[in-house]
DNA sequence: ACCGCATAGTGTTGGATGGACACTCCGTCA
DNA sequence: TGACGGAGTGTCCATCCAACACTATGCGGT
């Protein structure tokens, strides 16, 4: 089987940065490729758009196929057309950016025969393609965005302590904050719900549970509410 | 001649969204189509990207062929890919959005035997395709971009007044803004190259021109400066 | 020459917000 | 029971922001 057209047409990916978080760092999510061009290398998990399927039903569909991951956030991050960025000939990418609670997929990493790993953001190999600019890229997305939006919480089991919730900023920003402003901050958005329990098996002082209001962020962004640092 | 895969493939477009500003409005660019699909309707302006040129470059060929127009600021907004988007089968668009300085392009809006023309924002006429969408997509960029980095500069003259860019604020972010406060933002930030010219052929007292310090600006961006509102 | 008009230009105050800063509380483990 | 590690908590000061109204100037018409 093969197709004809008149005028020469580009081919057309999708490539997916995925970020989780763990004690250490914030990493992402890359994969061995197991063929030719750059065979052994490590990239972005990826692959073709089918004809039928929206562009983000691609990505979705090649993080599962490649990882065994699907995640809650994920959005469009940028389109990459140079047109040598594949030995191949002309192949354009639209990069989506995902976050994903680690927890969730520490297991399913490696699937489906293929390599696959969590590296940490800041000690990346060598990446194929033009794959280190998609990630600089998304990575530069992800520290502005969770300033404004409340999206760092997907990176987070659902029920967090006040200081899991300050580390996570701190490693995304890169930056310390300071610990009682932080709180005074997010308490007095009042998105947070207070639990009725403690972190367990910790050996001091155990710390309250919270979680993220989704309901009630939804409705005060409607009503001009805007999430911020 | 003919052009054979092993896969289907979408075809590949760039979209434009270029505004600019006039006394009344924000004005967007259309083109009116003149072929089917969607004979005689506007459309923002746009074409097939060529294999050998980058995505901007297609982007900025289509203007220059559709309406004359380079524009100043260019940068890619979004990229469109539902399947069922362009009735002629799978067509996926990446979508640029561009500023240019109407006094600057008001003439070449029409060439190229095409119709070509500028339409207020808040008035525009039934579009082709999802074009809808994509500009609605692109003026929200716009109202949200405004506020964090100095681009509206891109619609006014290279000389302006005061005056002039509080009404440029005031018609993209669609809320009235105080004189004083705004002044005193504004001339805070040390960006403005206050000029011993004053504006002409004005039926009042005449208001001094500013120009803005790009240059300056770029210095104090790298050493962590964010201009905002 | 004068007057009217349209827009230019200019400061102060009160409230809210943001950043700096240090100690006590509590649970665990030796 | 004492030491350790992290949880949790409030104040002060500086800065930023929003609200607010009058005088100055140049032109055009009479």
């Amino acid at each position: 089987m093969s197709y004809t057209y008149d005028y020469p047409r580009p081919s057309l990916t999708v490539d997916c940065v995925v970020f989780g978080l763990d004690d250490e760092d914030l990493k992402v999510l890359l994969i061995k490729r197991g063929v030719e061009p750059f065979q052994g290398r490590w990239a972005l998990p990826g692959g073709f758009v089918r004809m039928d399927e929206s562009l983000e039903d691609a990505a979705r569909r090649e993080l599962q196929e490649e990882a065994g991951i699907r995640p809650n956030l994920m959005e469009q991050l940028y389109t990459f057309g140079a047109p040598e960025r594949d030995p191949r000939g002309r192949v354009v990418s639209v990069a989506y950016f995902a976050l994903v609670k680690l927890s969730d997929h520490r297991v399913h990493a490696a699937t489906d025969a293929r390599e696959a790993a969590w590296f940490s953001v800041y000690d990346v190999p060598k990446l194929a393609f033009d794959h280190a600019d998609i990630l600089a890229t998304a990575h530069q997305r992800l520290k502005g965005k969770v300033r404004y939006q409340p999206i760092g919480f997907e990176l987070l089991p659902p029920k967090f302590t006040l200081t899991q919730l300050q580390r996570m900023y701190e490693k995304i920003l890169e930056r310390e904050l300071d610990k009682r402003n932080f709180r005074k901050k997010l308490l007095a958005m009042e998105l947070l719900e207070e639990l009725d329990e403690v972190e367990q098996d910790v050996s001091h002082r155990a710390a309250r549970l919270y979680r993220f209001d989704h309901k009630k962020y939804k409705q005060l962004e409607k009503a001009g509410f805007n999430f911020e640092l």
